[in-house]
RNA sequence: CGCGGUGUAGCUCAACGGCCAGAGCACUCGAUUGAUAAUCGAGCGAUGUCGGUUCAAUUCCUUCCACCGCGACCA
């Protein structure tokens, strides 16, 4: 039998005689169960936070929810490292407050989770940092003495993470995460080295690299500055070798010159070739009895400019023609290689190298052009020049030594430094008649940012990891330390396509195999892994795990062998990679080693480190593979877009090189943080929103929230007003649990639990609601929608709970005899509504959610902390009907609720229960509403409704209604309209329901 | 410059190509004073831009603009 609130009361009146007569009036202020709860309306999180997390960290509370799920299903999400040299920002909170949410949320899904944090530490941003800490300290210093400095500015930078993480209400292995500088970490690092030896990846060749000659060191991006500089800028003249007549019949016969133009006549010893675009317009003009060839469109700028008077075009072509003819160099005996390239512009970013703004240098090129359309190439000297140079099978040739002078092979300049060297070869250059023009030219030029000297572009040895080729060997190098086997195409051209090669498992376990979300992230890891170059691992530093290789002291053989590195790899595990310098070569290499070249026994040992791309790269081998409580792969990835580049790069060559397939199941990509203006944040720009700042003031619960307020796979901006407005959701969440908690005040869910069939039909419908958004929520976290999540609790709250349920029975529970069923039936509902929020909540709210979990009445599973608990279930039974019945009913109401208003506009009334409704329905209508006639009025939150019959005439869903003042007096106790008050002698200013409760409650206290 | 993403109300989000672009918050007004530094109701308010496809476009295509990330910026 379903109770409605008329069966209740009359229930309770038929059933207890009236005793008016023996005891005292009551005081009916009392007599109202008003809410009652020690759940604060005040959060004073910044103040309860701390000690919720101290009560977790005592009973340790990660590691009793590990042991309780022991057995079940396990699910990985494996930890990025963030990089250890700065606290927290904003970023990063989100990255871990978002893996977080996962962990939880598979937690409470029933799943084994594990969370093991962990943190990137080596790299050159600290050892910068460090670098400048010491300042002129560092030059005399041992790698070391800068290698200990290092750890500790990690160790420290690490700890104060944690302890920020930790504050987040972030639930992990805090006391034992993954750290790359750890020994075993290193020596991992190194052994998956030997992996990548073994497989065939890796190969030694020449890079250009920023090169400062005065401190002969390779110099990395960040190491440059850009300062105004001259250099003479030449145009030069390369005789066509090719036949002219290859190009246009018009040019048969003819004398015909490539014009090139460069502001470093230093490099051109090291021409191996001419890059032309394929798809400009070239011309052959004829000028004082030659034939250049220059791009179309600079025929006035360079004629101009070189004095070629009257040009006259003998023939007209794109670039594409020029293609893999050749020039002859303009004093050396060796071909110039025509070659074409998307990169080649029509000048004036000629000085685009220094450049790091864009737009600056095209609007530069409006006002300053200068160059042929003809690009000078030096592989060995160049970044877009080594590209092209290899593509075409060009020798990466650099006849520049580490001081910047040119070695012995070549002519007319040998031994003489570079910059001396310029004004020399352009003197040389017009003496032999190749030069057209030449002047001072002033542009940006990068600068050591230590010794201020210009810096120059050198190919220098390098070690790399094949995109496209498995089973490569080592490189042989030549007397003057230059990669000579590697001069081969590596690039995707459709053809050539290795199998095995890096480039073609990683798109295939990319396009096949790894869930991304959102989808896009499939096309954007598969075009950065066609386009990418080879892996570059080595770097000329000391902060990271060395690089485990040999040389011949004798015969230069390089030893990078799988067994000698894995031998270096054990005294890595037990000494850390600092053994790599604290050790001589010989104790480093396996007993009685002997080159295999020449048999000497005399070695010395690489200096470069790998990459700390490839350290992190390795977590999920090192960590994964090796921790019992983990496994290989992980299910699922989630780092910040910048990551598709990195991590999820490197973590995929390093699981294809060890495993043959990715290490994850699913990539997640979460958003930038932006400003208010949706400009991304920076320290320098003042915008950025620290956590540091938002904690103190509004908790750490709410950053948690405004991570879900919005959506992460795309940018999230925050500023203030936001962190209100999520403040402001905040608080409504806290409020609707509040009501719940405070009407449950002497519920005993063990004793006063109304069974399902027994509850009120609304009741019931509350409950119906409730499921259907546990199916919904559990839904959207399996699915990582935690967005939705957010949505679909607050709506919860605002409209279903707050606006309608909770309103409608306030009257119930208020004026109700504390014991009555029909009090019970909403408080069974409450119970399993508070009690479902809490764990729905749970991933996200954490302290609140705990908090609430404190004060609901004591639960079945007795469960101390709502973290071991498990997300609701949702029911067995549909109850899509009772859905639909309702959802007109409310359509109805909020008829009458419009009515209403309009009465109190004309101040007919004020409070909702100053009014009698009067309806007239359509049929359909009628029939819904007379289902639930007696309860209208508290449906409505009305004193009374009067329902008539349909007209034949009215639509069936219509309504008309007329809103009156109600009948009556006012009750002294519920404060509904009724013309039964006076009735009771003993309670002569109340209704005929609150002499019922009155009688009722009387009766009750009598009995216990 | 290349690749990718985003653009709906002051804020955070919705809308199989199809009813008058829908919520919550904020703001204004009103009610209540028994969720009270609360609660209930009402009002206000939006598709970045130029075109195109279509009977019909927030949705599909295109131009431009703005913003975000990654990469490139060479002689």
């Amino acid at each position: 039998m379903v109770l409605t609130w008329q069966s209740c009361y009359y229930f309770a009146f038929d059933t207890r005689p009236i005793m008016s007569t023996e005891a005292p009036a009551l005081d009916l202020k009392k007599t109202i169960n008003l809410p009652k709860t020690k759940f604060a309306q005040k959060a004073n999180l910044p103040q309860t936070e701390p000690a919720r997390l101290k009560k977790w960290a005592d009973m340790k509370l990660y590691e009793q929810i590990q042991a309780a799920r022991a057995g079940a299903p396990k699910f990985i999400l494996h930890d990025g490292p963030p990089y250890a040299n700065a606290d927290i920002h904003l970023g990063t909170a989100l990255n871990k407050i978002l893996k977080d949410l996962i962990v939880k949320s598979r937690t409470m899904l029933g799943f084994d989770t594990p969370y093991v944090p962990g943190y990137d530490c080596h790299g050159l941003p600290i050892e910068l940092h460090v670098e400048r800490k010491l300042g002129e300290k560092k030059k005399d210093m041992p790698p070391l003495s800068i290698r200990r400095a290092c750890r500790e500015f990690a160790a420290n930078a690490l700890k104060r993470q944690t302890r920020d993480f930790q504050r987040l209400g972030i639930f992990g292995e805090w006391d034992n995460p993954y750290i790359t500088m750890s020994d075993h970490y290193e020596a991992e690092t190194a052994r998956l080295f030997a992996r990548f030896v073994e497989r065939g990846f890796v190969y030694k060749g020449a890079r250009p690299v920023y090169w400062c000659i005065h401190d002969q060191t390779a110099l990395a991006e960040a190491e440059v500055e850009y300062h105004q500089h001259a250099s003479p800028s030449v145009y030069v003249k390369f005789p066509l070798k090719s036949d002219p007549a290859l190009i246009d019949p018009a040019l048969a016969g003819r004398r015909v010159f490539a014009l090139i133009w460069t502001t470093t006549p230093w490099t051109l010893p090291a021409n191996l070739g001419i890059a032309v675009h394929p798809d400009f317009d070239y011309v052959a003009i004829e000028s004082g009895g030659e034939v250049y060839i220059i791009a179309a469109e600079l025929i006035d700028v360079v004629a101009a400019r070189c004095g070629l008077a009257e040009p006259k075009v003998l023939a007209r072509f794109p670039g594409s023609k020029l293609d893999r003819l050749e020039a002859q160099h303009p004093w050396i005996d060796r071909p110039s290689l025509f070659m074409v390239g998307e990169h080649v512009t029509l000048g004036g970013e000629a000085d685009a190298e220094t450049e790091l703004d864009v737009s600056e240098a095209r609007e530069k090129s409006a006002t300053n052009k200068a160059g042929t359309g003809l690009v000078h190439t030096a592989p060995g000297h160049g970044h877009d020049d080594f590209v092209i140079g290899k593509k075409y099978g060009l020798e990466i040739y650099c006849p520049v030594d580490n001081a910047g002078r040119f070695t012995n092979e070549v002519e007319y300049f040998a031994g003489l430094s570079i910059f001396e060297a310029n004004p020399k070869i352009v003197d040389f250059m017009r003496e032999r008649g190749v030069l057209l023009f030449s002047e001072n030219y002033d542009h940006r030029y990068p600068h050591c940012w230590r010794c201020k000297n210009p810096v120059i572009f050198r190919a220098t040895p390098q070690w790399f990891i094949s995109m496209d080729h498995a089973g490569n060997e080592l490189t042989e190098k030549d007397e003057d330390d230059r990669d000579r086997s590697n001069f081969t195409s590596n690039f995707v051209g459709g053809e050539l396509l290795d199998e095995q090669s890096l480039r073609v498992m990683s798109v295939r376990e990319v396009d096949d195999r790894v869930k991304w979300i959102p989808a896009w992230g499939r096309d954007r890891m598969r075009n950065m892994l066609s386009g990418r170059p080879d892996w570059c691992v080595s770097r000329q530093r000391v902060w990271g795990v060395p690089i485990p290789a040999f040389y011949c002291a004798k015969c230069n053989h390089v030893i990078a062998e799988p067994n000698v590195i894995r031998h270096v790899a054990d005294i890595f595990e037990k000494e850390s990679a600092d053994a790599w310098f604290k050790r001589e070569a010989t104790d480093l290499l396996p007993e009685n080693f002997k080159c295999g070249e020449c048999g000497a026994t005399e070695f010395t040992k690489e200096t470069d480190i790998l990459d700390v791309w490839f350290d992190s790269g390795s977590s999920s081998i090192a960590v994964l593979e090796a921790r019992d409580n983990l496994r290989w792969p992980a299910d699922v990835y989630i780092e910040g877009g910048d990551q598709f580049r990195g991590w999820f790069n490197s973590s995929l060559m390093v699981g294809l090189a060890v495993h043959d397939r990715a290490p994850y199941e699913a990539v997640l990509c979460h958003g930038w943080t932006l400003d208010a203006q949706g400009k991304a944040m920076h320290k320098s720009l003042g915008n950025a929103v620290s956590p540091d700042e938002v904690i103190p003031k509004l908790g750490a619960e709410v950053l948690r929230l405004w991570c879900v307020s919005s959506n992460y796979m795309e940018d999230m901006r925050c500023s203030d007003e936001i962190l209100q407005r999520v403040a402001d959701g905040y608080r409504k969440l806290r409020n609707t649990a509040r009501f719940a908690l405070g009407n449950l005040d002497g519920f005993d869910p063990a004793q006063d639990t109304v069974s399902d069939h027994a509850l009120l039909e609304i009741d019931q419908w509350a409950l119906a609601e409730l499921n259907s958004i546990v199916v919904a929520v559990r839904e959207a976290f399996e699915a990582y929608d935690f967005h939705d999540v957010y949505q679909t609790l607050h709506q919860f709250c605002t409209v279903t709970l707050s606006a309608r349920y909770f309103d409608i029975i306030k009257d119930r529970l208020y004026t109700f005899a504390p014991r009555n069923q029909a009090r019970r039936s909403a408080q069974t509902a409450l119970y399993r509504i508070a009690d479902a929020l809490a764990r729905m909540m749970a991933p996200i709210l954490v302290f609140t959610s705990d908090e609430i979990w404190e004060n609901l009445p004591a639960s079945s599973e007795a469960l101390p902390v709502v973290h071991m608990a498990e997300f609701p279930k949702p029911a067995d039974e549909d109850r899509a009907d009772l859905l639909t019945k309702w959802a007109h009913l409310f359509g109805y109401r909020d008829a009458v609720l419009a009515k209403l208003e309009e009465a109190r506009v004309a101040k007919t009334i004020g409070s909702s229960l100053e009014a009698r409704v009067e309806i007239s329905a359509g049929r359909h209508a009628y029939e819904v509403l007379n289902n639930h006639r007696d309860d209208l009025r508290y449906i409505f939150i009305v004193s009374e409704v009067e329902l008539s019959e349909p007209h034949a005439e009215m639509d069936s869903e219509a309504l008309e209604i007329t809103v009156i003042r109600a009948h009556g007096q006012k009750c002294d106790r519920c404060w509904n309209y009724s013309t039964r008050v006076g009735e009771s002698s003993k309670y002569p200013t109340v209704c005929e329901r609150c002499v019922a409760a009155l009688e009722e409650i009387e009766a009750s206290d009598r009995l216990s």
